[in-house]
DNA sequence: CGGAGTCAATCAACTGCTTGATGATATGCT
DNA sequence: AGCATATCATCAAGCAGTTGATTGACTCCG
């Protein structure tokens, strides 16, 4: 028997990634250093070079963590009730559970503006997200779920961005913050349950 | 006769800061490095360090210089027309002329996490803004500009959440970006002119 | 044996900042 | 005015600490 669905071949390659990604979330790019990363896994510096050859590769694997992270978590829209409703819990509960994840998008998307790679893989996320939305307005718009339907392309560009401000930024005092996706429901006309 | 109406006592000083801010936009706080501000000014690094003791009170010149930037460009509301219209379309101007504020406020946005300083003010810049907006909301109620009025609170912090994250994230394609703050007028009910 | 995994030690380049010197400009004294 | 002294502004050179990456050796295991 296999020992497990994610066999997870190199416990201390992923125990690496994941050492970068709390470093990445808690420090930023600014402060990223290849030795704390892995102090925190409890390696030597060499290890974490026998396993990364640089430190762009492990960024490489920090971005691919936090990216399937993301899109893992939102893509369990199970077929049934008001699944955008459903689909703006889960990013509460992401935002609530998970601030982590938030800071590192936050730390990939500006590093977007300078490195190709990132910022392909992030659009990519990013586009697909928001299709994901539209697809989600059209259903409750066709499921009665909101009052006054209106163009699901812009709407949905427009929870995108409203939602990435609000989750990205950390100076957001929390009431303003859970204000603004409350108010970004209510604007789309979207029913309680 | 004074010299002129700003005299800009040290247009050394001031060169450095906007040297700074240009290279804080390219490279990001990660790659900003005194050597190469002070290149970009034109002066030894020793000068650098003569009119700024430390980076750090480098990037508080940066700080003040975007911050009172941003403040200056949405402050002229002039009294009369649908000013809330007229805010939108100084931000829409604003990232077209200036990106470069964008991408800095973006990286400061994300230093506040870990920088107490830069989060208060940027805080206090934020919460100035959102009041401001409450304050157009209002005026544009009363005046008859909006088609159905709502909460001017909530649908404040909805607009600088939407309008941060459509001009900090540089992964946007240009027409989603616009698309996004097209709809979020859309959604205030802010009439055409 | 021989490869995989790990480490202590080290390297070369970089980075923020300092030092000491130099010319220019201002100020005070006679 | 003439001269001395002090302050300002600037630079070349360099220091100490950091950082990503390498080297060579050691251990474990099939």
């Amino acid at each position: 028997m296999s020992p497990a669905v994610t066999p997870s071949p190199q416990p201390r390659r992923d125990a690496l990634a994941l050492a970068a990604y709390h470093q990445l979330a808690q420090h930023g790019f600014e402060g990223l250093r290849t030795r704390e990363v892995a102090a925190e896994a409890g390696v030597n510096i060499a290890t974490l070079h026998y396993y990364f050859p640089s430190k762009e590769e492990l960024i490489g694997a920090v971005l691919s963590h936090a990216m399937q992270r993301f899109r893992s978590t939102l893509d369990v829209a199970d077929g049934s009730g008001n699944q955008l409703r459903t689909h703006f819990d889960g990013l509460r509960r992401l935002l609530r559970d998970e601030p982590e994840l938030f800071a590192v998008m936050g730390e990939l998307a500006l590093r977007a503006a300078r490195d190709p790679a990132i910022h392909d893989l992030f659009q990519n996320t990013m586009d697909m997200w928001r299709r994901t939305i539209k697809g989600l307005l059209i259903n409750a718009a066709k499921d009665g779920f909101l009052e006054a339907p209106g163009d699901p392309d812009a709407q949905a560009s427009l929870v995108v961005a409203a939602v990435m401000g609000a989750c990205m930024i950390p100076v957001w005092q929390p009431t303003r913050r859970s204000e603004a996706i409350r108010e970004l429901q209510r604007s789309l006309g979207l029913r309680a349950s």
